[in-house]
DNA sequence: CGCGGTATTTGACTTTAGTATGTGAAATAT
DNA sequence: ATATTTCACATACTAAAGTCAAATACCGCG
């Protein structure tokens, strides 16, 4: 049904330059010190086809965020099996943080989880969206902690999952806030780590 | 030195009444819904006045923050001394998340919160100021798992500590990202839990 | 082809946080 | 007592995100 004419084609193309000029203004300059006339200007279209394309400014990195469930599934591809699941958790986290720190950048997930916050009224944040690939990956590991009796019981894989995704969301805050000298990857071990210990039987 | 003069009296009656009206409305309309332009003309100040006192609109919603100090002082005088450390740390989160949802309210947490991400580059945020009282408490209980061997020994008090508020970091961003039906007292039990539990010996 | 409708685009406009600059009365120095 | 400085406050402004009614380009269809 959905055949691509020009107009289409055209639009796409509309769209593609506004978010890769987005992100090589916000790459080259940081996310505060561009503005949307500037990247609307150099891709020489108007404010308003901008603003058909994506809700707000911050979508363009909202956009790029989601490149991350290609990361994740991949990661889940790769992975060894013959492993404990905590200890495919601890990898994976530390896959992704790396993922974070040197792919995506610490401008662009302080965007999106700030954005995250903004949205809290009425409209939900990819970040808090329990379809994402994440909640996935995550679960499935839980489930084979629980199966495999590495974890104890008293939890849901749900409330194990959740736990877990939270440790991490409070790493990734702390090093947003926190200024230098945050080593994200070792914090994040550190944290899962003990996390992990309390979840063991 | 630092008399105090009519006019320093007067400044001090102005920020008093620009910090109450600025809570009232917040309180009333929710922060989104309320601008400088609005706290200024109820106090019939120009907004040059303004800005005077306080270096943005989270100014005043940061003012009010800092109470939570005082909280934090009162329960460390309170708190009985014949329980073990864990459990304290658990009864004062527990009591601090009372205080948030009851006291402060979720519409200034998640202003406090996200301020404090968007001061990531240059300035520092109370929220991680390493003096705030709540680092003395979590210090004070930390250390006494330690010497008495409650906890496990390969983390320092400090980095104990660290791990301790991060948690409680990342349970209330998912409060502010989670809709509703997130009962804050009840999930900050279960992380706080989890985590002690991982560095018990 | 041409026509009605729809998707895309335009750019002026609104809103609001924050700033630059001025002003006058109170504090302080002479 | 008068000159000077300082500081609380006022005003007009800028900056920048986001909106909206109108214009334009393109589509499918008769």
């Amino acid at each position: 049904m959905t055949h691509i004419t020009a107009r289409k084609l055209k639009a796409l193309e509309t769209k593609k330059a506004l978010l890769e000029t987005g992100l090589e203004l916000f790459d080259k300059k940081g996310f505060d010190n561009v503005t949307v006339d500037e990247i609307v200007k150099t891709c020489n279209v108007s404010k308003g086809a901008f603003y058909v394309h994506f809700n707000s400014k911050y979508d363009i990195f909202n956009e790029k965020f989601k490149d991350i469930d290609n990361f994740y599934s991949e990661f889940q591809k790769g992975i060894s099996n013959d492993i404990k699941a905590s200890e495919k958790i601890l990898i994976f986290f530390e896959a992704q943080m790396i993922y974070l720190r040197d792919e995506l950048g610490k401008d662009l997930i302080r965007t999106v989880y700030m954005n995250a916050m903004s949205l809290t009224i009425n409209k939900n944040h990819y970040l808090s969206d329990p379809n994402r690939n994440l909640y996935q990956v995550i679960n499935s590991f839980v489930q084979e902690g629980i199966k495999n009796k590495e974890f104890k019981e008293g939890l849901t894989t749900e409330e194990v999952s959740v736990l877990i995704t939270r440790c991490m969301r409070g790493t990734i805050y702390d090093w947003i806030i926190f200024g230098e000298q945050f080593d994200i990857v070792e914090e994040m071990n550190k944290f899962t780590s003990t996390v992990l210990d309390g979840l063991k039987r």
